[in-house]
DNA sequence: GCACTACTGCGTAAGGTATACACAGTTCTA
DNA sequence: TAGAACTGTGTATACCTTACGCAGTAGTGC
């Protein structure tokens, strides 16, 4: 990702600043024939229909009917159409908490919103990470995330670390089940038993005596039967929000 | 990652199968010149050097004296190779809890001894993950947890669901470090600055009227003065182990 | 000892990737 | 109207993974 020294002295990437709405465009040259957006909207549907893997600077280029090298006329190289991507994925975070909302259901409906926007776009969950949230968007999402905790005790710090906590969950969580959803469609099992093939593989592999932890948790059986799809999260976010309620109370 | 129906029958590509002591070798052939764990070994010292994005067949295979090619008798993708590098990475678990040893302070040990592993390689942070663990010692990392919480009154079932939780709250935190001093390295600022310099620039981007709680966090300055580097993995630890803790005494 | 078989390592090549660079054409500005 | 600035594009480079076929080697069965 080329950083190059700017007039905004943001030290994003122009094509960042674009999405801002930095950047007023030149009126010098030839009229752009084509939009940051519209590259981005190009990528997002490919990456929806065909995965991640599907784009590719000339794929994006010819679903466009252009040349390759003319996306580099709006993207400074292809880490920043995918931190666009993203941004786009997110798209605008629903609306913050109403006034007097209890902050714990506040910030469970956002989770749960940002976890429907990883299942909306999956192919977000491979995107390499880079750096913190810069873009539109996510830091939008970041300001929702922060209004439910307006009203707590809390320190900022702690309120930015909550988040942190809260968000990576969601991701963690939505990039378990994505890969349990390709592990499934790689085998041919249905998603629902993806979890049994799983427990089939481990019953084969782990031998009693030196993964006694494991040789138990199978016996039980209860990874045969993952119940609903949304078990995990569940259980996964009422511990962080118990733990974090602790510290609100106290 | 080819899986092809061999005799053992786990569905586990083969590599992964001699990784797990399975597969006895064929004798018939010439001795092979080279051995599993050995590309393996150079892989990871490549990464370790270098980092994951100088890991290609080829430069692996020069390091090794012998031609890109040959690294395809062990393994029959570059995906097996990268799952192969992670499991060597975390190398063998620290040992389990002693015999009455809290469960919360062995699951503490636990996940800053997986903390101390991601920060020791920080590549593995880069390998697109694509399944459930598989491999030897990620199984027995898991072996470790499990057997944590043992004597406690969750089910199977949840004992899986907390470690999985705890897991992923570590290798998101350890990604979250990584990035932040990638994007320092990028910047130029040493590694304790990074934080501050993306406060930076969320003060140039957000505007009060739509980023209220982001300003506000902004305003107090606690983002410029991050305090030591383990402040947010201590939170994020404390705030779960008390979540976990809630369930377990009920 | 000899054929057979299975296996190893390697060279070549195909088809993909990102992107640097030069160049022609276009549009606004002085 | 000249010049500057910007656009799109073609070409070229330097990678990448990996399919395929071939030559050589080490055991096995006769």
């Amino acid at each position: 990702m080329a950083i190059e020294e700017n007039g905004s002295g943001t030290g994003l990437p122009a094509s960042i600043e674009a999405a801002w709405g930095l950047r007023e465009r030149r009126t010098k040259g030839p009229k752009p024939g084509l939009t940051l957006s519209r590259i981005v909207d190009a990528a997002v549907s490919l990456a929806a229909t065909d995965g991640l893997g599907a784009v590719s600077m000339s794929r994006v280029a010819a679903d466009l009917g252009v040349s390759t090298m003319s996306l580099y006329r709006y993207v400074a190289a292809k880490d920043e159409l995918l931190l666009l991507m993203e941004d786009a994925a997110f798209g605008t975070p629903p609306p913050g908490p109403a006034p007097d909302e209890d902050w714990r259901t506040g910030f469970t409906d956002w989770a749960w919103a940002l976890r429907a926007a990883y299942h909306r776009n999956p192919w977000v969950l491979r995107i390499p990470t880079s750096a913190p949230p810069s873009t539109p968007n996510s830091v939008a999402w970041m300001e929702r995330g922060l209004a439910c905790l307006r009203d707590t005790n809390l320190g900022e710090g702690a309120k930015i670390s909550a988040l942190m906590l809260v968000s990576g969950f969601v991701r963690n969580e939505a990039r378990l089940s994505a890969d349990l959803a390709a592990a499934a469609l790689r085998t041919g099992d249905d998603t629902g038993q993806s979890m049994e093939s799983w427990a089939r593989l481990l019953r084969k592999v782990t031998d009693p005596e030196r993964f006694p932890a494991v040789t138990a948790a199978l016996a039980v059986g209860e990874l045969d039967t993952p119940g609903g799809p949304d078990d995990e999260f569940v259980f996964g976010l009422a511990r962080i929000l118990d733990g974090l309620e602790a510290l609100v109370r106290a």
